[in-house]
DNA sequence: AAGTATAACTTAATCGATTTAGTTCGTTAG
DNA sequence: CTAACGAACTAAATCGATTAAGTTATACTT
């Protein structure tokens, strides 16, 4: 094995000083051009480059953004890493992920793993069993520390951090409007239970959208299920169940998943999509894009707000007075995809 | 912003030396057992955890694994990365992802990125760029340094690594040969031109497997398209064209886009899945198992391949005469998920 | 000729940890 | 009474880089 060229190697085969050859590297004007020259040429036949971890413990800091996320499984997430990606990279900063897999043990580990001088700030979706727990002490002591900290997706309140979140309200209601507006009348919702924020939102914005139109929300019409990452066969019966007791003729979901599963029993029952029933659902992934048929859905957006997520804490990590800069929410527009699951619009 | 505490900061608050501080954290009999003690209660009290960069300068190893890997949107990768962090977590390692986004540029840039000291190793699927260009120098210039790299699912020939993948072969020829003693005769397959490897490794096992059965190929019931990563305009007409045009009773597909595609084509064309046609699948990702019908896949296993890839990279990073260890390759074995798109097998 | 700039380097401190090689001091053997 | 030893520490080197603070030798000023 060939060890890696240092400082140290270049300075003794040139017969100058470690500091000569630092600054030569750096073109200080401190050393003379033709000592320079010769530095940089053997540097750069010899490929060097400086070592991270050296710089990173000398700089104190490591130009790495620490990501940690539920699952990776998952397309929205995959988005938004995409995106924390690109930003990162056009920003000369590096991306570390990790998973927490839903577990407020690994979250934790994972936390101080990377806080002890691995990444200078983290974007963090918090695991449902975080949320379930609310114990969130590792995210205050990475603050208390000095790392800033952006959450996305999946947020708490009461946190010293920036945010940035899908509309998810707003966005819930769009797609409800729009199977109103295409005649749908007995809607139904297919959600999570209320401790899951982007669920909670999702249905406060399926009441709006019925309260808008003067439609009596109807609690029999919600179904609020545990997981909302999967489908989980407790979920199917549930699901089953609910599509076939209500005569429905529309149902939005908060996740593709949800959707694909009533579809199912909704073809079982021999209903047609969309003549008989509408399907909205939230989240374009490849589910809505290739089921047969394809699914109108609520787009978020992963990469913009990956890119966002990413932008606010490079902006902190850049700003000397981020310890006094005030927190603030950034909001990421959804759009409506309108493909097979919902008719077309008279206008 | 409260500063992380370190050993000197121990030391000066105790009155003792920063080496006693490191001795006693350490368990060291060189420390009287009441010093000890007091400098453990003072840590814990403090929460004192070590920096790792610090320790990874020392130490010249970072316990992090690099992983490089074309996409991140993509089922089957994201698969295999949960394996390797399954693995690597078992095993006390780290895991750090970059994204190639298929380019050679971008591949280069973050092999050399990790490799300045952030990462002890490699495991990599390589881009599609980079597989054009056939320009490995980034490889070899890390496995020079002495960094064992572990190449996965999209690998090249000669270069010092070991390798895992999928049994392309054995799979496609699974998935036929299934169709065949279910009653197929006819039996189409979408697959990619040569040039692309799992492609042509998967057209090599539907032939097999035909060849086993005695049924003739026929080169009409053969499609080769150029793109295997998606399903682009030009991939969605010729297989609408082949569905058509050929009177098929199973169409196996290299992907699940083009099983995606093909029944919706034979939807509209009002046949019957799998009464009519059978479709089987390579890949059992998010599609397969939630298309109505659902589809019968040959599931490659991401997460046994990438808990094996962690697993082979950490035992080369642990024995001392790793240089001289003998490269292999592993395969992972695949497997038929039964589903709604064939017909049972009567036994 | 003495004093002072300046160019071109080198030394040494630093980041935060580990570890080898000293240093004290008290106890005990001879 | 002193040499030797061990217990309990401390000092200093090291990992690989950066940089403030010296150090030379030479040129220039008055």
């Amino acid at each position: 094995m060939k060890r890696k060229l240092t400082l140290k190697l270049i300075a003794k085969e040139l017969g100058v000083s470690i500091s000569t050859v630092s600054k030569a590297l750096r073109d200080s004007p401190e050393i003379s051009e033709e000592t320079r020259e010769k530095i940089k040429a053997y540097a750069k036949l010899y490929n060097y480059k400086p070592n991270n971890i050296a710089l990173s413990l000398k700089n104190r800091r490591t130009n790495t953004i620490g990501v940690i996320i539920p699952q990776i499984v998952h397309h929205f997430f995959t988005t938004v890493i995409s995106g924390i990606e690109q930003e990162a990279r056009d920003r000369n900063y590096n991306v570390i992920i990790c998973l927490s897999n839903n577990g407020f043990d690994k979250e934790v580990e994972n936390m101080e793993l990377l806080a002890n001088g691995s990444t200078d700030g983290f974007i963090l979706s918090i695991s449902k069993e975080t949320m379930l727990k609310e114990d969130y002490h590792h995210l205050n002591e990475v603050i208390e520390q000095g790392m800033p900290v952006v959450m996305f997706d999946r947020v708490v309140e009461g946190i010293s951090c920036d945010r940035v979140l899908i509309d998810d309200k707003a966005g819930a209601k769009k797609g409800v409007s729009h199977m109103i507006r295409t005649g749908c009348r007995k809607i139904g919702i297919i959600t999570s239970e209320d401790y899951i924020s982007v669920g909670r939102l999702r249905t406060e914005g399926y009441l709006d959208a019925l309260d808008d139109y003067g439609i009596a929300a109807n609690d029999n019409l919600i179904l609020k299920l545990d997981n909302i990452d999967d489908l989980t066969e407790e979920s199917k019966k549930r699901i089953e169940d609910f599509v076939t007791k209500n005569d429905l003729d529309g149902i939005f979901t908060v996740n593709e998943f949800f959707a694909v599963h009533a579809t199912r029993v909704l073809t079982k029952l021999g209903k047609r999509i969309p003549e008989d029933v509408s399907i909205v659902c939230f989240t374009d992934g490849q589910l809505s894009e290739n089921m047969i048929p394809s699914l109108t859905a609520v787009s978020q957006h992963g990469e913009e707000m990956g890119r966002k997520a990413a932008s606010i804490l490079i902006e902190k990590l850049e700003r000397e007075d981020s310890e006094t800069a005030p927190y603030d929410t950034a909001y990421i527009d959804t759009s409506l995809v309108e493909r097979e699951s919902t008719r077309k619009l008279n206008r």
